[in-house]
DNA sequence: GATTTCACGTA
DNA sequence: CGTACGTGAAATCC
C-alpha cells in the first residue's frame, strides 16, 4: 500500500474526480471514503457523503467502485441511483467463479494465494478489539493475507479507515483488470466485468424499490386457496384439519396419516393399491382420476404450498405498507450465473401473477426473449447454419425445415443437445443435427467432454465454470460414470445458460440505463422476462424502448450480427393478463 | 440445532 | 436419468 494521505473532512468534486475510477466505501453513520488513482478522501458525515457523491455523479459520472452490492444498496435506498460501476465482488465471480467474493478472497485469489489459508479473526471481544485499534495501521499483514481485523472490523469505523479500504478498493480494480487484461478475450470479458457490475446495481435497486403487489388481490387469492386468514393459532389449526380431512376420507381405513410426510403418503397409497416409487406430482398426475385420493390429494398439494410458502405469512413478511415486494437479489448465482432473487420472487405460482398490479397512472410493459438459448448457442458457437435458423421468428421451424423433421421433434433435438438429453426417441434427429448443424454440436461437446474430465470452462463472456467437483464416494464404476455424465450436462448446460444470463443482463442494464429519463423502472427480473414500471403516458415509448435496447444489447454483447434475437412486448394493467 | 431429503414453484 | 434456483417441512445426523 502507498501511505495514506490524511483524511480531509470533504472536498470539491476537481479535487476527487480525476481518473475515470472513483472507489468508494462508505457506511451509515461515519460517511465515505473515496479514493482515486492519485488520493483518498475521507467525508465526515453522511449527508456530506451523500452530497458529494451526488455531486459527482451528475457532473462527472465516474464508475464508482464497491466492494460489493451492499454500498449500492445503501446509496439506492438514500435515492442515489448511479450509472456506471465496478463491482469487484462480481468480478471476481466472473473471473474465479464460485460464490464467496470478499474481499479477503477476492485479495487472496488476486494474490495467487490459498483461499483455504485465509486467516480468520478471533471471536470479537474487548480485547481483541483494543489490539485491532492498535495494529489498525496497514490492512495487508506478514502473511499477505488481508488482515483479519481488517475485513471484519468494518469499513468504516474511522474516516481514516475508510478512505484507506477506498484506496485499497482502487489496488484490487487494478490486479482484476490485470487478470482481465491477460484473458484470452480480454475486450469481451472487460465488457462482461461492466455489464456484471452494472446487473449488480439494478440488482440493489430491485432489492430497494420492489414489485409492485396489491394486497388485497393477494390476500382473495389466497383466500381462495387456503381458506380466509386464521386469527388465531386454534382456526389456523382448524383449516389445515379441515384441508386434511378432504383426503384422508377417501383412505379412511388407512388410519391417522400425516399428508406432509412422503414417507406416510406413500404408504397410505399403498395400502389403497397405489404403488409408486415417489409420491411426486408428476407420477400422481400420470393416475389422475383413476383414484378420487390422488386428485384429493393433488389439489390437498396446491393449496398447502399457498398455505405454507405463499401464504398469509409470505405476504406479512415480504409486502411492505407501501404495496411492494421485496427480496434480496443478486447478479450471479454459483454455478452459471444466473441472477437469483430470494422472497419467492422466482418461483411465485402462476396463480399469484394476478396480484402483480401496477399502480395508478402506471402500467408494466413486459417483454420476455422468445428461444433464447438456441439463439445463444447459435451465436456463441458461431455455427453459420444455426445462425440462419435464428432469423425465423420460430427459429425451430426453421431448424424443423432444415433437418426434414416436424417442428415438436426439431424442438426436442435441439433442447436434448443443448442439455444433455440422451433417452427417448431423438437419436435420429439428433445424427440429423451433427450434420447440419456441425459447429454448434462441436461446441456442445467440447464443454460435454470438458465436463467429463473435470476441466474448467469459460462462459462466451469470460464467467468461469469451475469443474473441479468434489468426487463423493464413487464406489463403482458406474457410478463413476453417471457422475461423469451429469458433469457433461453441467457443461454443455452451464455454457448455454450462462451466455443467456450475460445478454439478458446487457439488455437489462441497457433498458435500466435508457429508460431513466422515462421513469422506467425495471421491477422483476425473471432470466428471460424483463417487466418494466412506468407511468401510462410512457408506454408505447417503453415497449419500443426494450427492443431498441434488445438490438443494442445484442450488438454490445456479441458483434456478430448475423444471430437474431427476438421479444415478445405487451403492455398490461396485471402481470397476469400476459400471455406466455 | 444443524444438515439432508423430499417436494414443488419458476425459468 | 435435461439444468439452475429458493422455499418449507420432515427426516436424519450429530
Amino acid at each position: 500500500m502507498a501511505s495514506v494521505p490524511p483524511a480531509n473532512p470533504i472536498l470539491g468534486v476537481a479535487d476527487v474526480c480525476d481518473g475515470q475510477f472513483v472507489a468508494l466505501a462508505m457506511v451509515t453513520e461515519v460517511g465515505a471514503g473515496l479514493a482515486t488513482a492519485t488520493g483518498a478522501v475521507a467525508s465526515s458525515s453522511w449527508d456530506r457523503a451523500v452530497a458529494m457523491v451526488t455531486d459527482l455523479e451528475r457532473e462527472r459520472r465516474p464508475r464508482w467502485v464497491v466492494w460489493s452490492n451492499e454500498t449500492t444498496q445503501t446509496l439506492a435506498r438514500a435515492g442515489v441511483r448511479v450509472a456506471r460501476c465496478w463491482d469487484i465482488a462480481a468480478v471476481h465471480r466472473l473471473l474465479f467463479g464460485g460464490w464467496k467474493a470478499g474481499a479477503d478472497v477476492a485479495w487472496a485469489r488476486l494474490h495467487d494465494m490459498d483461499v483455504e489459508g485465509i486467516p480468520v479473526d478471533a471471536p470479537v471481544n474487548l480485547f481483541t478489539h483494543a489490539e485491532h485499534d492498535e495494529a489498525g495501521g496497514a490492512p495487508v499483514g506478514a502473511d499477505g493475507y488481508l488482515r483479519p481485523s481488517w475485513v471484519s472490523g468494518g469499513w468504516g469505523s474511522t474516516p481514516e479507515r475508510m478512505a484507506q479500504w477506498a484506496q485499497l478498493a482502487m489496488e484490487v480494480v487494478s490486479l482484476q483488470q490485470q487478470r482481465l487484461a491477460a484473458s484470452e478475450q480480454p475486450t469481451r470479458v472487460a465488457a462482461t466485468a461492466r455489464s456484471e457490475s452494472a446487473a449488480e446495481v439494478l440488482c440493489a435497486e430491485l432489492s430497494v424499490d420492489g414489485l409492485p403487489m396489491d394486497r388485497a388481490a393477494a390476500e382473495s387469492i389466497i383466500a381462495r386457496f387456503a381458506g380466509p386468514r386464521p386469527r388465531t393459532e386454534a382456526e389456523a389449526d382448524e383449516l389445515r384439519r379441515r384441508r386434511d380431512e378432504q383426503v384422508l376420507r377417501h383412505a379412511p381405513e388407512a388410519g391417522p396419516v400425516d399428508l406432509r410426510s412422503p414417507a406416510q403418503v406413500k404408504t397410505m397409497l399403498a395400502r389403497m393399491g397405489i404403488d409408486l416409487p415417489d409420491t411426486r406430482a408428476w407420477r400422481l398426475r400420470e393416475l389422475q382420476s383413476t383414484h378420487p385420493l390422488v386428485d384429493a390429494l393433488l389439489e390437498w398439494r396446491k393449496a398447502e404450498r399457498i398455505a405454507t410458502t405463499y401464504g398469509y405469512a409470505w405476504l406479512d413478511e415480504h409486502l411492505g405498507d407501501d404495496g411492494r415486494l421485496r427480496g434480496a437479489w443478486t447478479g450471479s448465482d454459483g454455478a452459471a450465473g444466473r441472477m437469483t432473487a430470494s422472497a419467492g420472487l422466482h418461483n411465485m405460482p402462476a396463480d399469484m401473477r394476478a396480484a402483480v398490479v401496477a399502480e395508478p397512472g402506471h402500467v408494466f410493459v413486459r417483454a420476455d426473449l422468445g428461444q433464447i438459448e438456441p439463439r445463444v448457442l447459435a451465436a456463441v458457437s458461431g455455427d453459420p447454419a444455426l445462425a440462419r435458423a435464428t432469423l425465423e421468428d420460430d427459429m425451430y421451424a426453421g431448424v424443423a425445415h432444415d433437418l426434414q423433421v416436424d417442428r415438436p421433434t426439431a424442438k426436442v433435438a435441439v433442447l436434448g443437445a443443448m442439455y444433455g438429453q440422451t433417452t427417448g426417441h431423438g437419436a435420429r434427429a439428433l445424427r440429423r443435427l451433427q450434420a447440419a448443424f456441425p459447429v454448434a454440436m462441436a461446441y456442445l461437446d467440447r464443454a460435454d467432454v470438458a465436463g467429463q474430465v473435470s476441466r474448467d470452462l469459460r462462459t462466451y463472456g469470460g464467467r468461469l465454470i469451475p469443474m473441479g467437483w468434489t468426487n463423493v464416494n464413487e464406489v463403482t464404476e458406474r457410478e463413476a460414470r453417471a457422475r461423469a455424465a451429469a458433469r457433461g450436462r453441467y457443461g454443455r448446460n452451464a455454457l448455454v445458460q450462462g451466455a443467456a444470463a450475460e445478454l439478458f443482463k446487457v439488455w437489462a442494464v441497457t433498458v435500466r440505463a435508457r429508460g431513466a429519463s422515462l421513469g422506467a423502472q425495471i421491477v422483476l427480473c425473471l432470466h428471460d422476462e424483463l417487466l418494466v414500471h412506468v407511468a401510462g403516458e410512457h408506454s408505447d415509448a417503453v415497449a419500443a424502448l426494450l427492443d431498441q435496447c434488445l438490438a443494442e444489447a445484442a450488438h454490445r454483447w456479441a458483434p456478430d450480427a448475423s444471430v437474431r434475437f427476438v421479444a415478445d412486448v405487451s403492455v398490461v394493467q396485471v402481470w397476469s393478463e400476459a400471455k406466455s
